[in-house]
DNA sequence: AAAAATAATTAACTAGGGTAACTATTAACC
DNA sequence: GGTTAATAGTTACCCTAGTTAATTATTTTT
């Protein structure tokens, strides 16, 4: 399928873009909004988990909790262990997150307008599984 | 069909790391692979037109065009428009973008393993029907 | 108890893009 | 035909967000 990946990746900041302006209306970004998906997600998580999640490495994920932590969205939980720092949504974060939840999936729906679920169903199954892949 | 963006947005950055690795090899990353790829198929553009098609604004083309002819890639032709700076691939250009042609083809098949030519397409189809919406 | 591994951090660097302002040239308009 | 507006490319400066390497603190392994 000749063109595929050119077209995959011809698409990507064109979408980051219309996500960044939905998001920075709350002084997020979109690289913030993931990490606070994830502790949506999981409940609580260490950094280390973002990490290996999201294939970014760990002073990366450093920068994105700390400013998440400044913005007061996510705090740290105690924790037996001293070494783990793990991080969970704030009242305000999971407040945030309801917000853009409703904006985000608006938004994704206005740009998958005219797609059936069928056809979003096999673009779904085609990312889980080139994932493995690469 | 819910996670379908965020699976899209998580895949992208290690299928870059990889097509950035395979490029290295000859001094090239992928944006400026996009400029080649640009070029082969159109035979002569100009800034505009490449800015243009990937949505990138002119200075970032400038940079990509002006590195591109420091690796003897590119060059530009003679046009009565004075304004305008038309580019085309030169032969060590032509030469460089079959090599990293069937890399890349090669890698994008080692990806897309375990896919049905039909999955294929309709993940294309998606891909160039929400380009319109965004 | 000592050595190895792990979690997080800091510092320094890089890729790549964006905006604003500018020059040169061409097109449009009266 | 001369002035005005638009266009192509460039320059300077800044921003986002990533990376690697080295460091600290803690926990696990042997």
């Amino acid at each position: 399928m000749e063109g595929l990946f050119r077209q995959y990746i011809r698409i990507y900041r064109p979408l980051m873009k219309s996500l960044n302006e939905l998001l920075e209306k709350y002084q997020l970004s979109y690289s913030l909004w993931q990490v606070i998906v994830y502790l949506k997600d999981e409940g609580t998580s260490t950094l280390v988990d973002i990490s290996n999640y999201y294939q970014v490495e760990k002073p990366s994920i450093t920068r994105r909790v700390h400013r998440l932590q400044e913005l007061g969205l996510i705090e740290e939980v105690p924790s037996a262990n001293r070494r783990e720092k793990i991080m969970e949504l704030t009242t305000e974060g999971k407040h945030i997150y309801q917000i853009c939840r409703e904006e985000i999936t608006a938004l994704e729906h206005h740009i998958s307008k005219g797609l059936s679920e069928e056809e979003q169903q096999t673009a779904f199954q085609f990312l889980m599984k080139i994932q493995d892949n690469i």
